[in-house]
DNA sequence: CGGGCCGCTGAGAGCGCTCTTAACGGGGCG
DNA sequence: CGCCCCGTTAAGAGCGCTCTCAGCGGCCCG
């Protein structure tokens, strides 16, 4: 571009006609692809264009196309959580990624607790998006209803809870993933193996303490302790556990940062790990899972790829001319299950 | 509202002008706010709108009135980095706070490298926001040009270098929040203090470095190295440290990370912290400094602030009628620096 | 050599909203 | 009693774009 797009006077599709010599449809024509334009007009258009710094007024255009190559982002999550935890920056990573491809641009929603629900789903019904991506929805949550109210296109960030029957999500196989923690605890010996559950109104925390039983059917209820996700609760529950069976020798944390926490007050209470006790965690958390001491073994999914699948999913849908939306059952694209995979390291 | 505002055919304020019995002016007036509309009529307008579950159609409304009520902020970081590190996330929680609070939106645009600049600029000049937010800009970086050029209200975030000397920015007190780190080692009675620094293409980094050298300005070179932020280039930067000066006594690291790693080598190598090397770190990163053995000592900087600052400073100078950009000198809103404070725990 | 078809282009009608302009009625004042 | 002004409302002109539809040649085929 030669002349600067100011914001102030931003040359319109009729400036970059007048410029070529052509009508405001053939220009039109050129800046969305150029199908069925004479090259030699095309190169006129393209030249004025480039001239005139023009770029399309979106707002125009998605009056009359009803799009927006935009996507919603939600994300409810008691404050505390959100960001301490890389999980929703990396899954925004892998969305950001797919959207890119495909042209799309991510408008983030932080809910900022229960009062502003309305907001967000006037927000989402306000036509400003084409789809929506929600994440972390807990049980007695009535986003869900806030979401399908909008009639926007959905897909949802690990599984919900039986409320939205027929909404697509994206979650990594937690169950089978705990139950691998367990068995490879089993293998190493361990026969007093307890499990700090996660905050239990999540689907993920239950999950993960479903496969904990399917492996150790017959566990006393005192090894199972319950935690929050957070280091502190980790801690806290790990106490508890040493207070009521002192001889367990080995840990299943629902997460990583419960397992940091647990670690710690193993340390403190002179058990050695993973000699006296052994601990596996869950996610393979970034700068948390290889700081611990020792090195937390632990069970990995692929959060970035996750969140890419969602993007894709949600996407795939929308190609389909919002069949998400229209025929749920037919053509609704299904949800996805990633797999984990063990990660060892120093704890087990 | 009573009917569903289905996506697919969603009242348009002439339906409700229709309902209630008035014009499309009156309607849009009571929508607005309601000025000078009598107030039997405003009734049956909210009426109408309630029934029939109306809600206005962005994409026309900033056709007009050229406002969009949203902002993007734009982060552009190597990969690794950024989420890795909860600096972001932190800020975004701050940003999105403020810009609830003025109903306005957050678009997130994260640059997938150099040849996505193109793609940003673009979206920067469609005219989809109102001003922008840039974070991480590194020396070399051609970002503030693209944002410049896009004519939109921006505020940085973090010092930017020379390059954009009129655009206001907020950051943290990093030169006297390492003067104040390096005084405490110093206080401790240490007497040969390292700094293992950031990565120099940051001013955050050098910002902190020249806090290093305002304390000790006879430091000999070797007692500097450098890092990168992260934990890996922490525990490199300690090795050579410890080889080249076997006498270091105390550590200022760049941020917590380089701390974590430094540490951990500290540990393998025998020394204890505090007693034979006493560190600090800088940032006190939520999960890190508080997990590291011994809990690190750090300088604090509230995070969350500076993003709510950053978007009061830049919807503030759009209330001026996009001031930053008309009138740069007189009206701009200025930088704000803000504040640190040593947090003292076991490491130093 | 004429008719029909096809590829390309232009004209024009809106998308849903805001905002200016003009109209209208009632009350106060000359 | 008539005029003016003010508060309130309606009408209408766009904002910048897409998309349908008609028109216009040129080419092929009969």
């Amino acid at each position: 571009m030669t002349e600067p797009s100011s914001a102030a006077h931003r040359p319109t599709l009729e400036a970059v006609a007048d410029r070529a010599g052509v009508s405001r449809a053939t220009v039109s024509r050129v800046v969305n692809g150029g199908a069925g334009v004479r090259s030699s007009l095309a190169e006129k258009v393209l030249r004025a264009v480039d001239e005139l710094g023009y770029v399309p007024n979106q707002a125009a255009r998605s009056l009359v196309t009803r799009r927006h190559d935009a996507v919603a982002v939600v994300i409810a999550e008691p404050e505390t959580r959100v960001f301490t935890d890389p999980f929703f920056a990396q899954q925004l990573r892998g969305i950001s990624k797919e959207l890119t491809a495909h042209d799309s641009q991510l408008v983030l929603l932080l809910v900022e607790g229960r009062g502003d629900y309305a907001r967000v789903g006037r927000y989402l019904a306000g036509g400003h998006v084409d789809g929506a991506l929600v994440f972390s929805v807990h049980l007695d949550d009535e986003l869900p209803d806030i979401v399908r109210r909008s009639a926007l296109p959905t897909v949802f960030g690990g599984r919900p809870d039986g409320g939205a029957p027929h909404t697509p999500y994206v979650d990594c196989d937690n169950r089978g993933g705990a139950r691998e923690a367990v068995r490879h605890l089993r293998s190493l010996g361990r026969e007093r193996i307890a499990h700090i559950a996660g905050p239990l109104d999540q689907t993920s925390a239950m999950d993960r303490l479903d496969g904990y039983r399917d492996v150790l059917p017959d566990a006393e209820p005192e090894l199972i302790a319950r935690g929050d996700f957070t280091p502190a609760g980790g801690e806290r529950a790990m106490r508890e556990l040493l207070d009521r069976c002192p001889d367990v020798d080995g840990v299943f944390a629902a997460n990583d940062l419960t397992a940091a926490g647990a670690l710690r007050v193993l340390g403190e209470a002179g058990r050695r790990v993973p000699e006296d006790v052994a601990v596996v965690g869950f996610d393979d958390m970034e700068p948390v899972a290889e700081q611990t001491s020792p090195p937390l073994t632990t069970v990995r999914q692929d959060i970035e790829e996750m969140g890419r699948l969602m993007a894709r999913l949600l996407l795939r849908g929308l190609e389909r001319g919002g069949a998400l939306a229209g025929d749920p059952l037919d053509t609704a694209p299904s949800s996805v299950i990633t797999p984990t995979a063990l990660v060892r390291r120093a704890s087990a």
